[in-house]
DNA sequence: TGGCTATATGGTAAAATAGCCATATAACCA
DNA sequence: TGGTTATATGGCTATTTTACCATATAGCCA
């Protein structure tokens, strides 16, 4: 592969890098949604989920459509799931190494969640 | 699903969102290698590639043992190799829909190469 | 038309990230 | 022991990302 494809990848994977992304991706896999509708989910300002759903939109994962006064987004990539799937893999993995060295599974969740802050 | 999982999720998609990154997990699905080999394939300084390297291991998805003087690291997680897959599907479904809107495959390419750096 | 609602965009400040240099640490070898 | 090699870490700067506010745009309805 070339450098020229890592860079491309690593646009799509960037655009998974965020928790309110990952959530608007979530729950996008049930039925599309309007920016609206995913403001109140998100709980972040308007423009905030505006521009998280342009990122999605830009890295190919979301498309729109508009219907009426409101904007509706929907899943693109059915693959999303296999990525959370390998999301789930990488966590298990990791609190099943902190239970191996005797430690409990919430304190590698909280060391988890204390990295990722 | 919770806040603090979307943040958990968050931390290890962060870590494969850089192109050295991938390059990296890419490399180490076929063997693991040392960190002065990993530093030659990527071609930043050693320890900048010692950066990306504890990123990747804090975030579940290398693991390291010595064997003399050297480091070795390898992957921990064989779904990368799914994630990889899903990576493949949107590039090629984005590229697929510009040709869809009558552009060159080459012309999509540029496109998420100039937006992903 | 005027006002309301939904959404996107520009501006800006704060925080996170990336990269390099210098340096610390540890293992090996002569 | 002293020198060399491999790796990690601290410091610094430049760049990128994020979030909010203010505002622009567009569609709807009375």
């Amino acid at each position: 592969m070339q450098v020229k494809d890592y860079q491309i990848r690593a646009q799509i994977a960037k655009a998974l890098a965020h928790p309110s992304r990952l959530l608007i991706l979530d729950a996008l896999q049930e039925h599309e949604l309007c920016v609206c509708e995913l403001t109140k989910l998100v709980g972040s300002d308007q423009s905030t989920v505006s521009k998280h759903l342009a990122l999605l939109k830009n890295a190919g994962l979301i498309e729109d459509h508009k219907q009426g006064n409101n904007i509706y987004y929907r899943l693109l990539c059915p693959c999303i799931s296999k990525f959370f799937t390998c999301l789930e893999e990488v966590v298990h993995q990791k609190i099943q190494k902190y239970q191996e060295a005797g430690k409990s599974a919430s304190e590698s969740a909280c060391k988890c969640l204390r990295n990722s802050i």
